[in-house]
DNA sequence: ATCTAGAATGTAACCGCTTACATTTGCAGG
DNA sequence: CCTGCAAATGTAAGCGGTTACATTCTAGAT
């Protein structure tokens, strides 16, 4: 491979101006640049990056960390930073967190030590404390999605969990249903408190009274699902409609009423959220709500091209809007 | 951040002996290493990975590309590859092809110049004939998934989709079905041809005439699935059973179904391919067969491992097997 | 013709690590 | 006590770029 010394060779030049037509430093006479440019061009030179990254101090890598990388959310959410960063020239360096602790704060110091320019991190079970934290000791700057630490706002970029937890119970209250069922994620986690308290609002606001006794707190996977309509089916209390706190509890909830041969949306509506690739595959389609992770993904991407490139004109949005998105498992209560 | 200089310094040591410790390479005694370490700790060191990159001329990066981030294929293989690569190490840069030609040399072009060691490709555009000759200008070593590519086979790892086909077919074949449509994937894509190869072997075995009436060639695709089996119906030709060349595909022949008031499996069995994770949630629950994308996304790693860094002791297997995914939505023929 | 500011280019010192080779040390055998 | 050899450690030359600073060139002003 050649090296930059033999394109200043056979270019005629120094190393240095090689090096700036390289990075459109500094002046370079159009003659010039063009006798480097010829010379790149017939040795096939390529820059090595290594050899950049040590005498720039900066390696034009990005580390990702994902609770895992299967799955229907975040695939769409990598896809969104990737596509970004690679456009302006960065890689992306992906790793998990295994969605436990241990593992996400070994991801976190693995990314460090690949040299990473920065660090997006969607995590699961590490501390605000413990960002806020990495946050002083100024390692790497880092963006976190999905959550929203008031000591770090501006490095957060997350959905209004509480304004879709409002909207998702709200639409079911709007179809005259009142003896609502509420399957939560796990009560540790910021999204599902969140979600959980917009479900409250609108319960609120309707007059109808938060009922303990038709609430669920699950794992936001299939399982939890599962689990949340058995037990609420056999409490034997009624209801005609369950809000499940994301799409896959759905799925979990859906199973477990066909199984009993209880109507969907007839019986019980069942209501979604984030609206994950697959939603259009139930039958009846599922309602949820729409959760915008290509574009959280994307500002992620962008908040890292602002802050540690400096590239300009790039505005941060911080808080994302949920949007309703009326399918055919919630339907008008029937009956009294 | 401290260097390997001060390291030395305070471990009263030689640069080539901090070197020799946090490479295990060379004599190092006992005692010196104690000091060495100490002195890491104590200073908090991490090694800077661009020089060491530059020094050894070896990034430990491991550039994947696929054709997309999101859907539910790609995620569970990059996982597998990911976690492989982890624990040895190194870490993977991810992009993109697009899913077309320019967007595929160019996402391997993009990777061999950020010096990865090794090139983990899953392509769908790019020609065989591309990938020889990228073989023979030694650039980066490199292994392809799902293809079989004699010239260079033993860089190839692949499904034994012809079997698979085969497999899917025949499990329906002795369910009695015998009028049976298939919608295959692209023509032009290796697994789906392969795919439909084995659906016909296993006619024939049965001594069922091939029928291109019943054919129809998708894009494994929902939309796919959907425009399949409107053909399909509309051309007023009797069948028992849709074989789908992928879950996808399967997806949308569902949907129509159901639109159509068809009963699955009662009036027409549906059969998929990949067990993708989300086929649990179809009602009835999709059969299908297994394709395992982990292993060989695992597989994929390995033989980095090996043939880049060296590991010893890795058996390389290149051929996978399918196995039959049996659930509810093929069923024995009824009626005559 | 001389002076001078800016543009264009060159020089050379790093960036932090690896590694071939040289040197020193320790110890068994003679 | 000396040799010889292996083990342990040190020396220093790169790896391929970037960049502060120095130098040379150019052209307009005087």
């Amino acid at each position: 491979m050649a090296t930059i010394y033999e394109v200043s060779k056979r270019a005629g030049v120094s190393l240095a101006t090689v090096s700036r037509v390289m990075n459109d430093s500094g002046k370079v006479s159009p003659l010039t640049r063009k006798k480097v440019e010829d010379a790149m061009k017939e040795l096939g030179y390529r820059p090595n990056s290594a050899a950049q990254s040590l005498a720039s101090n900066r390696s034009n890598s990005i580390g990702v960390i994902v609770p895992v990388l299967y799955g229907p959310f975040y695939g769409e959410m990598l896809s969104a930073i990737e596509s970004e960063l690679r456009a302006a020239g960065k890689h992306v360096i992906i790793t998990t967190g295994d969605a436990e602790e241990a593992g996400e704060k070994s991801g976190i110091e693995f990314l460090q030590s690949k040299g990473c320019d920065a660090l997006i991190l969607h995590l699961d079970s590490i501390s605000n404390e413990y960002l806020v934290e990495l946050a002083r000791k100024d390692q790497k700057p880092f963006v976190v999605l999905n959550r929203r630490i008031p000591e770090i706002e501006d490095r957060c970029l997350y959905l209004d969990n509480e304004l879709g937890g409002y909207m998702a119970t709200r639409s079911v209250l709007e179809q005259g249903h009142r003896d609502i069922a509420y399957i939560s994620g796990p009560l540790w986690k910021d999204d599902a408190t969140s979600r959980l308290a917009g479900h409250r609002r609108a319960l609120q606001e309707f007059g109808v009274e938060y009922d303990p006794g038709l609430f669920f707190e699950g794992n936001f996977e299939e399982t939890g699902g599962n689990r949340g309509m058995e037990h609420l089916l056999q409490t034997g209390r009624s209801f005609s409609a369950v809000i499940c706190a994301n799409d896959e509890m759905a799925a979990g909830a859906f199973g477990v009423a066909r199984e009993r041969d209880i109507a969907i949306p007839d019986e019980i509506s069942i209501m979604g959220f984030d609206n994950v690739f697959f939603t259009p595959y139930f039958r009846p389609r599922l309602s949820t709500v729409q959760n915008p992770v290509r574009e959280m993904g994307q500002m992620a991407a962008r908040w890292v091209l602002k802050e540690v490139y400096g590239a300009p004109d790039i505005e941060i949005r911080h808080r994302f809007e949920p949007t309703l998105v009326p399918r055919s498992s919630v339907a008008a209560k029937s009956g009294p």
